[in-house]
DNA sequence: CTGGGGAAGGGGCCC
DNA sequence: AGGGCCCCTTCCCCA
């Protein structure tokens, strides 16, 4: 039985277990297996208004017969898939619920002409394309002369492209941001001042459907699927559909007898 | 056991 | 270059 999102106790006595997330600090010592992303389709459909489209599923059974052929450099079907080229095209995400404050392109037509020829995203100005470049390892490699990135982190194996994009990782190990009040450190300022609305209680998402709200917009989506009749990730096995990928993950590895 | 919420991590893009 | 924000994802816990 679903649980009912009606009753919210906005100040639970659950305390985050802060120590058990230092103990799994490490960065480097889980990295779970990744799963196909339900991703929405690429190309035509960038629109917002196809953010919770009742018929749309995202069988993730097909997604390796859709996107396979189109990046020679990775074969395995069910990895993941380009996170990158993830982020710049899913305006699918943006949203009813997003107050119009997300990325998305303002047209659902792709005018971008200006082509990384790595990995060959689309960009709308030679001034992105170049940003993006900086950090593009591409299918090639090809950001140091020796096809190798060129700038490698002193605590982990990791390896960048770009001294920017190694500073920011360095971040994650330095976490220079603190809570003043519990003394948690983070990597990035905003994280923290997520991390400080878990003491405020502050919650600036509504779901525009229950009134429920959430301290986190990722939240919040991930709460508006449950508002959807037809979930985002669907089972390519049984055709069941969760409202979460995790969800679906779980079905697949327990759950699932058509698999 | 399952679904859902809370919290957090991290890469990418925009300004 | 750096900050801010976006999005996706994961893990844990609870009902």
């Amino acid at each position: 039985m679903p649980r009912s999102f009606l009753v919210k106790k906005y100040f639970t006595s659950k305390k985050p277990n802060y120590s058990e997330l230092e103990s799994q600090a490490d960065p480097f010592s889980a990295v779970p297996e990744r799963y196909p992303l339900a991703e929405l389709p690429t190309g035509e459909n960038g629109s917002s208004a196809a953010y919770y489209p009742t018929g749309l599923v995202w069988n993730v059974g097909i997604l390796p017969a859709l996107y396979a052929p189109v990046s020679p450099s990775t074969p395995s079907p069910p990895g993941p898939l380009d996170l990158s080229s993830q982020s710049s095209s899913s305006s699918s995400s943006s949203s009813e619920e997003d107050e119009g404050r997300t990325s998305d392109p303002p047209s659902p037509e792709p005018a971008d002409c200006f082509q990384c020829a790595r990995c060959r995203k689309s960009y709308s100005s030679p001034a992105a394309l170049s940003r993006h470049q900086l950090t593009c390892a591409g299918a090639d490699a090809r950001a140091s002369p020796a096809g190798r990135s060129a700038f490698h982190c002193k605590h982990c194996p990791k390896e960048y492209n770009s001294l920017g994009a190694l500073k920011m990782h360095i971040r994650s190990h330095t976490l220079p941001c603190v809570c003043t009040t519990c003394g948690k450190a983070f990597s990035r300022p905003w994280l923290l001042r997520g991390h400080i609305r878990t003491h405020t209680g502050e919650r600036p998402f509504s779901c525009p459907h229950c009134n429920r709200a959430f301290a986190d917009r990722s939240n919040l989506r991930a709460h508006l699927q449950t508002h959807s009749e037809v979930k985002k990730y669907q089972c390519g096995a049984c055709s069941r559909t969760f409202s979460r990928m995790s969800l679906l993950h779980k079905h697949s590895l327990t759950g699932c007898s058509s698999s």
